[in-house]
DNA sequence: ATTTTTGTTGCTCGCGGGTGCAAAAGCATC
DNA sequence: GATGCTTTTGCACCCGCGAGCAACAAAAAT
């Protein structure tokens, strides 16, 4: 129990348990062709020997990896944390492991994904708002991957499957709250702008609410995705603008967006939350929920979008997926 | 260069620059006996063909397989993506891939070493408060892990290695501040009460306090490490307790409890931060700089601490370290 | 009792590359 | 040109396990 040799094989159990190295394979494999009395004999030695086999063996033998990359750049939004946490942990209890690959910005994605696939990793599932697509497409051709996921992220990427929250019903359900609870005048802050597809929530939001009120939204874009950049952008867009002329709410792409505006109205331009002006985000992250922010928002649905991440590892789906999320009143509208 | 076959191989790569399988595996290799020639030659073979060594090979015939585990079980608390963002970075660019293990708090330790152990990770750092010393030794005790690495957490666990902020330092800096600052009624605020050795920080403040003012600190406990649990601890604490009975500073373990005293204070008992009671946190986490908090907190050096555990897995260091970090003084003090 | 079916077990070969040594090649000296 | 030394290269063997087939035993059918 204590000296055992740290590398104990499948031959050493097969000797153990008077059996070929072959029945071990069997015994430790589900729905394999071996008797109960077999099976039962190898397991036993099996756990007095402390062996479990190994995974790197396996896998360079079956092609198969039972290994997931998570490649991501963008670790400053908290959200991040939630759709690791939900999917390293569905992830490991249907039986994956997750390599978790950082990209840093500066980086193209076929460093990220070489590194995947020199692992053999059996998907790799990109998640995070900065990548671009043209990008990710001549990263995927040099680089095989057996598997690439986008996720939490609509891309239009060839070759590759996306798995993300319904921005469009997501945006008009906001669009519809507000409109119900008689704001009239938004202005849509988003992140950064580029070419890519990720302002998609903007465009969605825009052209919904001009079809419902025929009024356009003017939309700003902070310097990044985080709060800081929001703060800036929002009190530079208020700072000395008459009452009257304001925007009555700021529609935020996501939660830490519209956190940095909340902070904005309040600690730089001393304005009131909701009653001079409104906000919304996107995501759900825990701090909207925090009695000092109380933020209304739109929760994506994480688990319901991992246990389809499943079904695509699995091989019993293989389109893009889109599943509604649900809008969070709070008290910021 | 779009057909490219999948699987290239030495082999592949030896016949095209026509040398043996070898010297492509010592053209790859930094340090190898070769010559300049034969490894640019294999070079711009390898590139033409795009091949790249596969590591999962790799390890199994080296038993090195460039890959380090990260088991936690708390992602509730923002500080983690802080350290997961470091953590992979700096690995990353070392040449380390990292294997993210979620321990769910039902399960033991084991499962989490028994998965890192059959990938044959290198090394496995644990990170998280939620560990118990002793379920780590035995987990340890069963499944042989090459190193096992306790980051930004103190253990006495024989056996293992420890990378930390220096608590002892930490927690007399924030006392001397408070001192100086005139504040003389602080209570603790910690995380759960278990017997484990991750309430350091308390022991050490309360010890040190009362050995330079002769005053004992009381201290609280919040049923978890998440602010919503310390809105509800500070709240009990401090609803209807008059005001000269109040305590002056609410010490926290860590910032998220900060953050949730914070919000407490002011949002449901109506108090200001620090006029009426001041906050101190742990981590500086990105929250606590927001304009909303001003938290006074103290910052682990998380980036010489990433530093020392490189050294670690290169095997240059080989005992616990215990590392500075510095006092942040903002608003809430 | 013999043949067929079914279930179980053992084995050959290979996954892609590393280790350590021996052969070969390069180089300088006498 | 021979000798001794160093650098470079090739090779047998191994890492631990899996796919797929052949051999075998047990159960069922004839």
């Amino acid at each position: 129990m204590d000296d055992l040799n740290d590398s104990v094989t499948a031959d050493d159990v097969a000797a153990a348990a008077g059996v070929s190295r072959w029945t071990v394979a069997r015994a430790f494999k589900k729905d394999a062709s071996i008797s109960r009395k077999a099976r039962e004999r190898v397991l036993a030695a099996a756990e007095t020997l402390g062996y479990a086999p190994d995974l790197l063996a396996s896998s360079l033998a079956s092609d198969r990896s039972n290994l997931v990359a998570i490649i991501t750049n963008d670790f400053s939004n908290p959200h991040k944390l939630v759709l690791l946490e939900r999917l390293t942990r569905m992830l490991w209890t249907a039986g994956w492991g997750t390599l978790l690959v950082h990209m840093s910005d500066s980086d193209d994605a076929s460093a990220a994904l070489l590194a995947a696939s020199q692992r053999r990793v059996d998907a790799a599932v990109v998640i995070g708002t900065r990548f671009d697509d043209t990008v990710l497409a001549t990263a995927l051709g040099a680089r095989r991957v057996k598997k690439l996921v986008i996720f939490a992220r609509y891309s239009q990427n060839p070759g590759t499957l996306t798995i993300a929250c319904d921005d469009v019903i997501a945006m008009r359900d906001i669009a519809d709250h507000l409109l119900d609870k008689g704001y009239r005048r938004p202005v849509f802050l988003a992140g950064p702008d580029t070419q890519s597809a990720k302002l998609h929530r903007k465009s969605t939001f825009t052209e919904y609410w001009q079809a419902r009120t025929g009024t356009p939204v003017p939309a700003l874009h902070a310097d990044a995705y985080d709060s800081a950049a929001a703060i800036e952008r929002v009190t530079r867009l208020l700072d000395g603008q008459s009452p009257d002329q304001r925007p009555d709410v700021l529609v935020c792409e996501n939660d830490i967006i519209a956190i940095g505006a909340i902070d904005a109205l309040r600690c730089h331009l001393g304005l009131r939350v909701p009653q001079d002006i409104a906000v919304t985000g996107f995501d759900d992250i825990p701090l909207a929920a925090s009695p000092a922010y109380q933020l209304t928002t739109y929760r994506q649905p994480i688990t319901a979008m991992t246990e389809k991440l499943l079904e695509v590892l699995a091989g019993t789906l293989t389109h893009d997926v889109h599943l509604p999320g649900r809008l969070i009143p709070r008290g910021t509208t």
